[in-house]
DNA sequence: ATCTTTATTAACCAAATGGTTAAACCAAAT
DNA sequence: ATTTGGTTTAACCATTTGGTTAATAAAGAT
């Protein structure tokens, strides 16, 4: 299926093992499927990453440290909170519609082990919401933002963007709309989100 | 664990199977384990659910049938979008502190099986947000509220009090809060949420 | 009391699954 | 040409897992 023959084996497995975990999880995964994805034997999946768990664990820092850096934008960044909402919301749902599996499985496999995000964590000092929490602090007492706290409003910013397409399912039965019908909401979600979130906050 | 001898061995058995499916998911979960779950031997789960798939099945339809009259209740209500924001957040929120699990297994089992929700939609009419629309389209004209459209309200609404609960682990790392900390954030958010779709949406 | 149906268990089974091994292959170094 | 090192494969293995079966126990019906 995604077999190209410039990647080394090690890289096709990690291609292999993206595609079948990110969409079935840790548990659903099977290594042969994953090997026959990779067009290989099975012996090399283990010859390369030794265990399925450290297998799994390759997929999931290389899914987590692409989206990272997308939610970083947010926490540290200099512009105002007006801005970076706005290019936030935009950017971050052309980016999952490039990854459509990337959220579901992060936060599905978070769930699943939530120690895990402490191995992560340790290594790189992603996630910090600091910076943010005393920039709205600030915005809010200079009369720009109405009251409301940092944290509540980053899982706001968190919910608008990411929900819709973890509750992908959800979202087509209600609405009766197929795939090309929830990607036009979701593109339409790319201005909207951004003006609820400012109106929300925004002090007139 | 959740053993109570009032209950009958077929219900012992789908509390047990409701515990660990929801904790593991389908693929997770061993019917070995539901079995000792429920205090009984391994053979009674198929004697009285046949397979692994229709004991699941039975689960994740007696789950979304208990998530499904909260989410009517903001779609089939007659008060006004400003109330029934008001009186869902709160009682949504309150609902889920009692069953934690719920969100996250029946959007990941949408998700691994997309085509689930087609079978539960045709026995029950539930979901349909019609109504819930020409309310918005009728509001938004008389300058209740601003220009906004039925099915993307919807989404927000549902984002912002379902989502937490599904990125539990995630927003438990940032903020770093343990499980009463994130729980008293989840508490501030009854009052919080409803303020903040307010003040995004209402005309003044 | 006896028959009949339902409930429950221990033992068993075949298939699937993660992982191993020993041999073969192949490119680069000697 | 031969050795050496990493790479790849087919066959194999032990364990797990969903599911079955045959025998037993309990409960109702006659």
């Amino acid at each position: 299926m995604a077999k190209s023959k410039d990647n080394t084996t090690e890289e096709q497995i990690l291609i292999a093992a993206k595609n079948i975990f990110q969409s079935k999880g840790m548990d659903g995964a099977r290594m042969q499927e994953i090997a026959d994805e990779a067009g290989i034997n099975k012996a090399m999946l283990h010859y390369y990453y030794k265990t399925k768990q450290l297998l799994f664990e390759a997929v999931f820092k290389s899914a987590f440290s692409l989206l990272a850096p997308e939610l970083n934008k947010i926490l540290n960044d200099d512009s105002s909170i007006e801005n970076k909402v706005k290019n936030f919301t935009s950017n971050y749902i052309s980016f999952i519609l490039k990854h459509p599996y990337l959220p579901n499985f992060i936060i599905q496999e978070l769930n699943r082990n939530p120690d895990f995000i402490l191995k992560i964590q340790e290594n790189t000092t992603l996630l910090n919401i600091e910076k943010f929490k005393s920039q709205v602090e600030l915005e809010v007492s200079k009369g720009i933002l109405k009251p409301i706290k940092g944290e509540q409003l980053f899982i706001n910013i968190l919910a608008l963007n990411i929900f819709p397409f973890v509750a992908k399912p959800l979202i087509k039965a209600f609405t009766k709309e197929d795939d090309k019908g929830f990607k036009q909401i979701m593109e339409q979600r790319k201005t909207e989100v951004s003006e609820f979130i400012t109106q929300a906050i925004k002090q007139y």
